[in-house]
DNA sequence: CCGGATTTTGTAACCGGTTTCATAAAGTTC
DNA sequence: GAACTTTATGAAACCGGTTACAAAATCCGG
């Protein structure tokens, strides 16, 4: 900004302005501009009350005027305290971990936390690493996905005492490490539903499970809950792939091109759902008079499409939110009892009703 | 490891056992094992070659026995050099903005560096604030989106020598320091496909600008193009709003009851576009015979709605990983050149077509 | 105005790595 | 084998804060 003068004088001299740019500021210098010893300085930042109004307000200018930023790296290696949180998730771009993020992020943020974040692409070996990184980078507590970790994960963790926490699953037996729906139940409760409407022949398309203990954990909640009525999926109406929602159009077609088809389709996931759901408006199926599709996890679009599907919806932004609360009060000794269990709730639309009447 | 011989001796002494857990391994300790220097072993981490492959081992065998993992922190402080990059992004949970975070967090990770994330919520004040975190936090080097930031963010930087690049932007002006599409010549390039159709009545659907440069450069870029058509966007065929699908659906519905209508509807984002499409779909309008309505990005549902609609399509995870890389290379000293432009590229479907002939 | 309790402040030892510089060991050359 | 490089190692200073402990200043009742 300062363009300065610099035609002003007869360029007489070389100017050394330059000269303390080098030289960063740290609490040495501040504590000498102020008059005080470091450790007055240190107090006067992090512990306000035991220095005297009259130091206080010195060191404060000082600082200013020095433009003093405290190093970071300094007082975590002091302190043994990083003020950072690490989250691993399978994948960012992906709905509801980028909802989680984002709440952890604001949470951890009002905190004094910061967010460190990595993605394991549903790779445990990789989560594995991904974990020993910020367990290098010293960060204060963990936030993971799922509870099926690699074998190492957890050793690495506890004999650190490093607290952490598994999201987007909840099972009573780990109670207290983890913070999310239960997936299961929450595809028994849609798969009664259906079965109460009447269905009994169910079609699945689901997205892979290799890695992924909450889709296996839904896929199973779909299977106990036909079980109990003695029903199950055959084989050619069920499907996996990847969660997109061309994967959707394709697997739901497949299944289409069974007799005698499904009369109720349970998706997996948002995409798969989606896609199902327009593939069967461009086959002239009309919903749910020809047959029923249902999904999982609420995005905006489900809401909106020419036929509104039924799905589950899960908070994950509430998730994130209560996963980095817990974790901060744990890390620092404190306890906050909220709900770990996230209720998903089934929202019931027009995608799905009872089957045709033959 | 060295359960020891407890129970050999007629257990006089309470055991220690547990002695060790708390005082956690340093590089000392790993040093005292090997029967080396605390440089040496320092060396055979960071500089291997220089050490004796004979030590090298020894070192090694401590390392695993001791399950030593270095403290950052520590390393950090000394090599004045976190491994750390800050990214701030207005919104995490926006798709192109997941993409790019993807993107740069596997990029980083790559090159041995770990991603700070924060989020401004599109407010500079926020952005300065978890700026001035990350600088504290030390990070290496800073992603920030857009050129508008607060005016002290730029100075901020620049004093500490701080390296940055600003994403999902890209002016000649300030080549170097920025990533991403040109959205000015991308809106420009739109708009003048649809005049070149024969449309002249255009309608605009947009997000709000509010501390978004790149929102109001595409803006601008519609009513530059139009302006030298001698045309203009009519103040009724003009909304701004979120950036939702039911925010589309209601603006567009306000912009279809109008007289004369538009006949061609441009929609600032993406998910305005799906809004207006379905919409537009709900109360009977037939695409493109009765209008055209286009986007700007191409997110997956785009191309699968029951009438695929024409979009920009912006590489989001090119840009982040762009990003990552130049900033990387930057930090590092070594240059890397790349294509810092990142091509917009217009995508035609079939929501877009030649005006109705009245 | 004194002795003891209380509050403020300073000195210096950490935190756990990296790195400079000196020294010892090994290799070269003639 | 002496003189000179080159290479491998170690001792100790340093990065920039925090904090235990001691010393100094202040306050207080009697």
């Amino acid at each position: 900004m300062p363009r300065a003068r610099t035609t002003q004088t007869r360029a007489t001299e070389t100017v050394p302005a330059v000269a303390d740019l080098r030289r960063s500021v740290g609490l040495r210098e501040v504590a000498r501009a102020a008059g005080v010893s470091t450790a007055t300085v240190s107090r006067a930042i992090n512990n306000p009350d035991v220095v005297s109004a009259d130091l206080r307000e010195r060191i404060a200018g000082a600082v200013k005027e020095l433009g003093w930023v405290p190093d970071g790296a300094a007082r975590a290696l002091s302190t043994r305290r990083s003020h950072t949180i690490g989250a691993v998730f399978p994948a960012l771009s992906v709905g509801d971990f980028a909802h989680a993020t984002h709440a952890i992020q604001s949470e951890l943020s009002q905190a004094g936390y910061t967010l460190l974040l990595a993605c394991s692409e549903y790779e445990p070996e990789l989560e594995l690493h991904q974990v020993r990184k910020f367990v290098e980078r010293g960060v204060d507590g963990l936030i993971l996905v799922g509870q099926a970790h690699h074998p190492e994960l957890e050793p690495l963790l506890v004999q650190r005492a490093m607290p952490f926490v598994n999201t987007f699953v909840y099972d009573r037996e780990t109670h207290g490490t983890c913070i999310g729906p239960d997936n299961h139940k929450a595809l028994v409760t849609m798969t009664d539903y259906l079965a109460d409407l009447g269905h009994v022949r169910f079609g699945v398309i689901a997205q892979s499970t290799r890695n992924n203990d909450r889709a296996s954990a839904r896929l199973e909640g779909v299977r106990d809950a036909l079980a109990l009525r003695g029903l199950a999926v055959r084989p050619q109406h069920f499907a996996m792939g990847e969660w997109t929602i061309a994967e959707g159009r394709a697997l739901f077609r497949k299944l289409m091109d069974t007799d005698p088809r499904p009369t109720a389709v349970v998706c997996g996931n948002a995409h798969l759902a989606v896609g199902a759901v327009l593939e069967a408006a461009a086959m002239g199926l009309r919903l749910p008079e020809d047959l029923s599709i249902v999904g999982y996890d609420d995005i905006e679009v489900m809401s909106h499409l020419p036929v509104p599907v039924t799905t589950v919806r899960v908070p994950s932004a509430e998730i994130g939110r209560i996963a980095a609360r817990v974790l901060v009060a744990r890390v620092e000794g404190k306890d906050y009892s909220a709900p770990l269990e996230a209720v998903a709730e089934l929202v019931i639309r027009a995608s799905s009703g009872p089957p045709p009447t033959p």
